[in-house]
RNA sequence: GUGACCAUGGUGUAAUGGUUAACACGGAGGUUUGUGGAACCUUCGAUCUGGGUUCAAUUCCCAGUGGUCACCCCA
C-alpha cells in the first residue's frame, strides 16, 4: 500500500471518512429505486417533495431538538465557517421542515401543508449494525393541524411505503407521552417512583432520573425490569384532551386495519415530541440452534426454539406540537411526522428490491471496428439516446473479439457492430448474442428497429 | 465516548520468527483489428500506519487508524 513517489516521500491515496460508504451499482439503483417508489407512494396520498440544505445552522437544531438529546450533544457533525457561522450537517429531517415552514410563510397556504423529503443524514457516532455516520433517510411531515387523521395519515402512508418494499411483519408501536398539561405531572410522579428505589438502579438510571427521565422506560439492565414493570405510565395519566386524540389515533388505525401494539415504553429521544410517538419495527421468527446434550438428544426432548426477533426500529416519528415555539415561531404550529431509515429497511428480511423507473439494464452492446467507424461511433450512440435506448461501450478496444467478450461477460443481449463496411453502407448490423443470429438493418430504420427488441 | 473481535494484491483466500509471501478471480496485452463465451502465453498487483522485542517481524507486544459488533443513544 505504501508508494513512493519520486521525491522519496510517502503517498497514500485518500480514503472515505470512517461511517461513510461510496454507493456504486446496483446498491445504487436500489436506493433511486427505493426512493422513487416511496415518493410516488407519497404523492398518491398527497405529500408534495421538499429539499432542504445539507447544512443548517446549528441552533436550529439546539434549539429545535433540544440541548440535552444525545443527537445534539454528542453526535452533530459540527464546523465553524471562515465567516465565524457555527454550522451543523443536518442529524434529522424535521427541524429544517419546520424551518423552511415559518421562513416561507407556510402559513398562509391551504393548511396541513403535507410533505415528503429524502436524502443523507449524519450523526458523529461509532458505526454499528444499522447505524452509519452517513445515513439516508425518506420522512413524512404534516404541519399545520393537531387532528388526529393526520397521525393516521403519517402512519399509514409509512406503512404503504414499507409493504411496497416487501416488508411483511411489520409492528407499530405506538404511545402517547401527552402534552405541556399532563407530560410534566407524569414525569414527576415517574421521578418520584423511581427515586423510591433508587438503590437498585442500575448506573444509567440513576443518570436518568436526573437528565432524562422518560429514559428510564427503555433501559434494558436486566436489574431494571422488576422496576421498571411496576412504573406508572403514562397513557394513565394523560389529560383528557390527550387521551381523547391518542383513543382517535387508534381509531383510525384500527379502521385502516393496521395492526399496532402499545408500547408504554416507549419514549423518543427529541425533545420536540408531544402526544403521539411510534416506532415501526419487523418482526421475525428466528429458529435458534442450541447446544443440545446427548441424553437430551437422545430423549428427543429438545425442540430448536423459535425466538421472536425485533429489528432494530426502521423508523419512526411522533408529533411536535411544540416543535415552532421552540424555534422561535409566535405561534404554535402543530405537526406529525416519520423518518424512515433506508439502510435498516434493506436489511430486513422481507425487503425486495425496488428498480429505478430510468435506467434499465442497457440491452445493446455497441462495437466499432475501423478508424472511420470509431469516429462515427458517437454520433451513433446519439441516435440511440434520442431512442430513448440505454447501451453500454467499450470505444478504447479496437479489437472485434475482445468487444464481443465484453458484452459477453456483461450478459447483454444484443450487440450492435459498426464496421468500416456499415459505416461506408449507413447500416449496422445486430447480433443477437443468444442465437448468434444477425440482422442489418439502416441507420435510418435503428429507432424503429430497437423498439421491436426491447 | 466505552468495550470486544478483526486487518495479506482491486476481490476472495493461503502461508511463515529466517532466501523470491502462494493460489484463484480480476485488469491490461498477446496467440487472433471482421465475429464472443474455451485454451494457452505475457504482464499488473499485497502483509494498514508508527513504535518496541529480536541477529531476523508480515508473524510476537504496544499505540494509532480503519472494519465488524455491542453499550450509550437512535433512523
Amino acid at each position: 500500500m505504501t508508494k513512493k513517489n519520486p521525491s522519496g516521500a510517502k503517498k497514500e491515496p485518500p480514503t472515505t471518512v470512517k461511517g461513510m460508504q461510496d454507493v456504486i451499482g446496483e446498491e445504487y439503483y436500489a436506493y433511486s429505486g427505493f426512493f422513487e417508489k416511496a415518493s410516488e407512494v407519497a404523492m398518491y396520498y398527497g405529500f408534495r417533495p421538499i429539499e432542504t440544505p445539507i447544512l443548517e445552522k446549528e441552533e436550529l437544531f439546539t434549539s429545535g431538538v433540544g440541548l440535552d438529546t444525545d443527537i445534539v450533544e454528542k453526535e452533530m457533525y459540527t464546523l465553524k465557517t471562515k465567516g465565524g457561522d457555527h454550522l451543523v450537517m443536518r442529524p434529522e429531517g424535521t427541524a429544517p421542515i419546520m424551518r423552511a415552514y415559518l421562513e416561507h410563510g407556510m402559513q398562509s397556504w391551504s393548511q396541513p401543508v403535507m410533505l415528503y423529503y429524502k436524502g443523507p443524514f449524519f450523526r458523529h457516532e461509532n458505526p454499528q449494525k444499522g447505524r452509519s455516520r452517513e445515513f439516508q433517510s425518506f420522512g413524512l411531515e404534516i404541519l399545520g393541524t393537531q387532528k388526529s387523521i393526520a397521525d393516521a395519515t403519517i402512519i399509514h402512508t409509512t406503512m404503504i411505503i414499507l409493504k411496497e418494499a416487501g416488508l411483511q411483519n411489520l409492528v407499530l408501536n405506538i404511545n402517547s407521552v401527552g402534552d405541556k398539561e399532563c407530560r410534566p405531572k407524569y414525569v414527576r410522579e415517574l421521578v418520584s417512583y423511581y427515586k423510591k428505589h433508587i438503590s437498585e438502579l442500575c448506573v444509567d438510571c440513576k443518570r436518568r432520573i436526573k437528565e432524562n427521565p422518560l429514559r428510564l422506560l427503555d433501559c434494558k439492565n436486566p436489574k431494571c425490569q422488576d422496576i421498571k414493570a411496576g412504573a406508572p405510565s403514562s397513557v394513565t395519566h394523560l389529560c383528557d384532551e390527550c387521551r381523547s386524540h391518542f383513543k382517535e389515533v387508534l381509531e383510525y388505525l384500527e379502521a385502516l386495519n393496521i395492526p399496532y401494539r402499545i408500547n408504554n415504553n416507549l419514549v423518543r429521544g427529541l425533545d420536540y415530541y408531544s402526544r403521539t410517538v411510534f416506532e415501526i419495527t419487523e418482526e421475525t421468527v428466528e429458529t435458534v440452534e442450541e447446544e443440545i446434550s446427548e441424553e437430551k438428544k437422545k430423549e428427543g426432548k429438545e425442540e430448536p426454539k423459535e425466538i421472536v426477533a425485533t429489528s432494530l426500529a426502521l423508523g419512526g416519528g411522533g408529533r411536535y406540537d411544540y416543535l415552532a415555539r421552540n424555534l422561535g415561531s409566535k405561534k404554535d404550529i402543530p405537526g406529525i411526522g416519520v423518518g424512515l431509515g433506508v439502510e435498516r429497511i434493506f436489511m430486513t428480511q422481507g425487503y425486495k428490491r425496488q428498480d429505478p423507473r430510468i435506467i434499465k439494464h442497457p440491452k445493446v452492446y455497441f462495437i466499432q471496428l475501423g478508424t472511420h467507424a470509431k469516429m462515427r461511433s458517437l454520433n451513433i450512440i446519439e441516435i440511440l439516446r434520442n431512442a430513448r435506448v440505454p447501451l453500454m461501450q467499450s470505444l478504447a478496444k479496437d479489437s472485434l473479439g475482445s468487444q464481443l467478450a465484453s458484452a459477453e461477460k456483461l450478459k447483454i443481449p444484443y450487440a450492435m457492430i459498426f464496421g468500416e463496411k456499415e459505416s461506408i453502407d449507413d447500416t449496422v448490423i445486430i447480433r443477437d448474442m443468444n442465437t448468434r443470429s444477425q440482422d442489418t438493418v439502416k441507420i435510418v430504420d435503428l429507432p424503429k428497429f430497437l423498439k421491436t427488441i426491447k
